[in-house]
This record gives structure tokens, C-alpha cells and sequence, in this order.
DNA sequence: ATAGCATAACTGTGATCACAGATAAACACA
DNA sequence: TGTGTTTATCTGTGATCACAGTTATGCTAT
């Protein structure tokens, strides 16, 4: 590449964090595949800083378990196996579900109409196959409801569990996609919303985050 | 003082994570106060190690909003408005009630003779007007609950939302434990373990998470 | 061709230094 | 005695180096 990777778009106050927002994200969008393995210098070098902000950065994502860092190995990717998988879709299905009952006084109209609009994209996104693109669009789906639940420290754990099963969901997604399965979750999410009914709302954001795990379950 | 802050139990493979260690427990047990500075040089005196470990140290205790952390100022423990405590109990309130509902099957008759122990522990201490040891012993009765729950990634959140309430809480404690409150709270867990009742272990735990802020506020 | 070993490259970790911003202290002036 | 300003101290941050384990490589001997 000609020149280094770009860095969070809002200028953060550290180097660190700023590297600590674009690996997460990378994350997240499963752009680092499970075992991958990360290397301070090298990192240095992409990012074009000295090795100080990206071990600390990467200690930072080793502390919250979305990498595995062990002493005088290098950082990796953590592999998830079914059973610790199963552990963090639970705890997600708990907080989110607690997120979404919390988001429902919240949601204004023009909240709903974009969460709407996410639903599509997710829908469309797996029905022509593209993994990539529906697990960015599920991320900014569970988003736009998480981020109305007005409970910051709320919000910050949930995304912090984004990170750990991202790359572990996109390898799982573009496994499962191909298979004919049904995903019409996220439009009964809208709709519980759309009518005010909270309960529902956890209800179903709780067996929609508990969705992945039983399909790969039933794949294997 | 005429030695070094003493380290971890465990020999940790990092000094940085002793040093981690050693300071969230301060937290949770309220030996830091909302407020109070730490510096990275003084605590690499006190610890007798270089800045490099203590910085680590601060920067993932800040990471997870157990520390303060702005650009080129003193580290700082937060001084938590009672919306954000109220935040962070309704979200271990969630976890811990989860955790509750799972240790039930895990629950030994070993476990609960311990559990009953620490219950009556709780209680004499706040009989007595002790909040440190009210704080401890209140740390442990719970810890006793979630390590059965047989989820480490649920565990371990719940441990960094007591490193964030800690300092609140010890605060609180000690000015509500000389007021004549009743506390009997710990005791009904029990029961509710013994008798294998997870739905009422669940309520009871939450109840028991949000009973230091209702507390708190009826007090102001 | 293969097994065993020595060597080289790579890894995180800790220590030390230079720097700039923030805070506190001290001093001068009114 | 108060007030504004300057000075000094303290703060985190980034860079660089030395070191000791780990992993990979290549060579030698069989």
C-alpha cells in the first residue's frame, strides 16, 4: 500500500485510541480472521508511529479478550469455540435485550424509519449472499436500537462483545449464508417497535442474538 | 513506607498486570476515594517499578471507565453522579440476575454452607457500623454467586462494573450504614439458592443490585 | 531424504529520555 | 491585603534502546 492506514475519522486525543478504534473495527467487520496473528512493529509500520501506541492499543483489546495475548508471542485473534461462542451470544441476548426494552420510549419516528431501512439492507444483503455486507449492516442495525437505550455504560459493553464475535460471526456467516435459511428476525424487531411493545422488543432482540449460535449450531 | 507496594498474590506474567490487579482491587474495596489522583510516576515509586508497567496499569483500568483519563492530567478515580451509578447498578443488576439464574444447578452444598457464612458476615457488619468490612464481605457473598455461573465472559464484566462502583459505593455505604436501614437482602438470596428457585434468585439479586441506589437516593 | 541441532529472525516487555501541555507555586505590583 | 503574572513543577505521551524468551530457518550429519 502506498500510504498508511487510515486512522478513526474523528481525531482522537491519543495515538493509541485512534488505533485502538480502527483494529476494534476491523474487528468487528470480521476484516481479521480468527488465529490472524498481530505484531506491535509491524503494526507500527502500517500505521506509520513508533511501536508505543499500537502495544498499547493492543493491550487494551487483549484486556477485553477480542485478541488473546500471551507473553512474548504475538498478539492473535482469538479462535472461539462453539461453547465460549455460545457464552458471549448469551451475555449479548442479556444486555441487548435489556437495551432494546430500554430504546423503545426512546425511538423517535425518523429512528424507526432508519432502523427500517437497516432491516432491508440485512434482508437484501443475505438473500444475494454477501456476507461482508450484512454483517456491517447487522452491526449498524443492533446499533441504531442500542444506542437509543440512553445507557452509555450499556451501550459500551455491548459493543465490546461486537468485537470479541465479530471474527468468529463473519466466518460463521459466510458459512451459513449460502445455506437456504430463513432471516426475517430484524423485520419483527421493527415491527415490535413500531408498535411500542417492549417486552416483545427483548424478547426478540434476545432470540436474535441467540440466532447465530443455534444456526451453527445446527450446521455442524 | 519503608517497602514497595505489595503485588498480586499470583505471580502475574506481567508487572503491568499486577499492577492492574492490585489496583482494581483497591477500588473495589473503596480504598481509592471519587477523586483521588493517580500519578504514574508516584505509583512507580510506590511499586518500585518503571513508569512503563504502571502506565499500562492506568491506561486499562481508564480503558474500561474504572479511571479518568484526560490528555497530559492526572489520572483520576470518578466521581460518579448519581444517574451514572444508577446506570451501572441497573446493568450489573442485569448481568448479576443472569448469573443468579445460572449458579442455581451449579450450586453446591458446599458452596451454599459458604454463601450462608458471608450472608451473616454482611449482616454483622452492617449491624455493627463496619462499611470496609461490609464492603468486602458484600464483594465476596457476590463473587461466591457468579463464579458459578458457569460463564467466564459473564463473570468478568460483572468483576469490572465493581471496580467502576466500588469507590461510589463505599462512599455510600458509609454514610447509609449509621442511618437505622434494614438490610436483610442477603439472607432471602440464600433461601432462594437453597431452595433450587432460580426465577427468585434472579428477582432477588436484582433487587439486591438496586438496592444500594434506591438506597442512596432516598437518603439525598 | 530425513532427523536433529545450531543459528538467525521475530516477539513482547521493561527502562530511559525528550517533549509539550496543565497545574500549582511564588513573586511582583497595586 | 489582595490580584495578576511569571516561573517552576508535575502530568501523560511518544520514541528509542536493551533484553530475554519464542518461532522459524537452514545447515549438518546420518
Amino acid at each position: 500500500m502506498t500510504r498508511g492506514a487510515s486512522i478513526d475519522h474523528t481525531a482522537p486525543q491519543n495515538l493509541s485510541a485512534g488505533i485502538y478504534a480502527t483494529l476494534r473495527h476491523r474487528l468487528i467487520l470480521g476484516e481479521l480472521r480468527p488465529g490472524a496473528s498481530l505484531s506491535i512493529r509491524t503494526l507500527a509500520e502500517e500505521f506509520e508511529v513508533s511501536a508505543m501506541p499500537v502495544r498499547e492499543a493492543l493491550r487494551q483489546l487483549a484486556s477485553e479478550e477480542a485478541l488473546i495475548g500471551a507473553a512474548k508471542k504475538a498478539y492473535r485473534v482469538p479462535d472461539l469455540s462453539p461453547d465460549e461462542a455460545a457464552n458471549l451470544f448469551f451475555v449479548r441476548s442479556i444486555l441487548e435485550g435489556a437495551a432494546a426494552e430500554l430504546a423503545v420510549e426512546n425511538m423517535t419516528a425518523r429512528n424507526l424509519r432508519n432502523l427500517a431501512r437497516l432491516a432491508t439492507e440485512t434482508d437484501a444483503a443475505w438473500a444475494t449472499g454477501q456476507p461482508d455486507r450484512y454483517i456491517a449492516a447487522n452491526y449498524k442495525f443492533h446499533r441504531c436500537i442500542n444506542d437509543r437505550a440512553g445507557n452509555t455504560s450499556l451501550e459500551k459493553m455491548i459493543a465490546g462483545l461486537y468485537a470479541r464475535t465479530g471474527p468468529w460471526l463473519a466466518h460463521g456467516v459466510a458459512d451459513l449464508i449460502s445455506a437456504d435459511t430463513a432471516q426475517d428476525g430484524h423485520r419483527k424487531i421493527v415491527d415490535a417497535f413500531a408498535s411500542k411493545d417492549a417486552a416483545l422488543a427483548r424478547r426478540l432482540v434476545e432470540d436474535d442474538a441467540q440466532w447465530a449460535i443455534t444456526l451453527y449450531r445446527r450446521l455442524r
